[in-house]
DNA sequence: GGTACTCACCTTAGCTGC
DNA sequence: GACCGCAGCTAAGGTGAG
């Protein structure tokens, strides 16, 4: 290990999806544009600076946004399009270190300590990821230097630009908090900025006087802890004294993979929960096996009409990557949830991953026939590479009259407007 | 009255085995 | 046989992030 203090960057892409949306649809440059469930009830997945001045901001729902800034334009969004555009950004990243830690499609940790000797110094090779990604992709991001993770990810927050109503402030692009000022950058701002605090947390600190990150770091630990639990209050603590020793993380392992679904209209049987969830466990299926790996746990997640949501799960014996597998798994967990005052979103996830069960045992039953299932289900793979993720599917997967497919990841922010 | 989707992590409670 | 303490696992819910 390097000696000293490390030099971490934060990259965030500004308005990421917007962005690259603008790169093909030039004519709206300069107006409000945003990206997100167009439906009744989808959420904004992201807003360009335009749009913020009136106050429309990621996660909020559509029909909010359409109120606040009713001329602005809203596009449905292509995830898979900004997947390819975020892996050249990626390669960006990739050719300053190889210690790359990705957060989000657009945003990522780097650890540039040992890159130092040879490109420069930290805000050089700040300035050098982010003229590379302007140049090479056309597309903007702010960068956050600092001595550990926690603090560069506020500094590249510092360095965003500012949608204000009365217009859109460029941002310093690069903003670098050095060793020794960190408490002087963390004191003053307000505890919503700590990574951990939320709209709960920030109730009972509130409880508690605080304020600012300085009110978190002078208040008693033991005090904190009784407030928000252990784990959560030693960490606060720890962050409102700027103290962050978590390395960028290089590979980090996926511990579940799901789906889940709102609908346009609420569902009110069983049938209609079990084709649905047929759907869903293909979908997580397909992701298990790409991974080549099998989950023991499944989960359902059951969200009625009022907003009260279950969650239901089962450990099975022998770990499962068929769709079939997890249906045979969630669908008693199903059976027992009451459809009749409307269930607005269905979902199932899989994790406690382990090896594939035929590996393990294939005088098993249970084992011998998913394996069964494996074969015909490792054909639908073959044949979705080759033809695309809508060329075969479940046959409940169909709907409508025109036997469209509707596969998982159509509907990112919700359902859309014609549903 | 309106709130998506995906993932990680924590807390609490109950059960089981020793 | 009843009880205790402990560890480990599972289930359910909550919180937070992007």
């Amino acid at each position: 290990m390097t000696a000293g203090p490390r030099a971490i960057l934060h990259v965030d892409m500004d308005a990421f999806y917007v962005s690259v949306e603008l790169r093909r649809r030039p004519d709206l440059h300069g107006k409000p544009v945003v990206v997100g469930g167009t439906g009744p009830r989808g959420v904004i997945a992201a807003a360009n600076y335009e749009a913020r001045r009136f106050g429309v901001y990621s996660a909020m729902p559509s029909s909010t946004a359409r109120r606040m800034c009713p001329h602005a334009v809203f596009l449905s969004g292509d995830h898979e399009l900004y997947a390819q555009v975020s892996a050249q950004v990626h390669e960006i990243f990739q050719s300053v270190t190889p210690f790359v830690e990705p957060l989000a499609l657009d945003e990522a940790f780097l650890d540039v300590t040992g890159a130092l000797r040879l490109l420069g110094d930290e805000m050089h090779i700040a300035r050098l990821v982010r003229a590379e990604v302007w140049q090479q992709l056309d597309l903007r991001c702010s960068v956050g230097v600092a001595p550990n993770k926690f603090l560069a990810k506020l500094a590249s927050k510092a360095a965003k630009p500012v949608a204000r109503p009365d217009g859109v402030h460029e941002g310093p692009g690069v903003v670098q908090v050095r060793p020794g000022d960190e408490l002087a950058f963390l004191h003053p701002l307000p505890v919503t900025a700590l990574w951990g605090v939320g709209p709960a947390t920030l109730e009972r600190l509130q409880r508690l006087g605080v304020r600012t990150v300085r009110d978190l770091a002078e208040l008693d630990e033991a005090a904190l802890v009784s407030a928000v639990g252990a784990a959560h209050g030693q960490h606060l603590h720890r962050l409102s004294w700027a103290i962050d020793d978590r390395p960028v993380e290089v590979d980090r392992e996926m511990k579940s993979i799901g789906h889940e679904e709102t609908y346009p209209a609420d569902l009110h049987t069983y049938d209609e929960l079990r084709r649905e969830l047929v759907r869903l466990a293909d979908g997580v299926a397909s992701r298990l096996r790409a991974h080549g790996t099998a989950a023991r746990t499944l989960s359902l997640k059951v969200r009625f009409a009022g907003f009260h949501t279950i969650t239901r799960s089962t450990t099975v014996p022998g770990a499962v990557h068929t769709a079939n597998g997890i249906v045979k798994a969630v669908d008693p967990l199903l059976q027992a949830v009451d459809p009749s005052p409307g269930v607005r979103l269905l979902g199932v996830s899989a994790s406690n991953f382990s090896p594939p069960a035929e590996q393990l045992s294939l005088l098993d039953d249970a084992a011998a026939a998913e394996s069964e299932w494996d074969a015909a289900e490792a054909t639908v793979d073959a044949i979705r590479s080759r033809f695309g993720n809508t060329a075969i599917g479940p046959a409940s997967a169909v709907r409508g009259d025109g036997l469209r497919l509707v596969r998982k990841g159509a509907q990112q922010w919700g359902p859309d407007q014609q549903q």
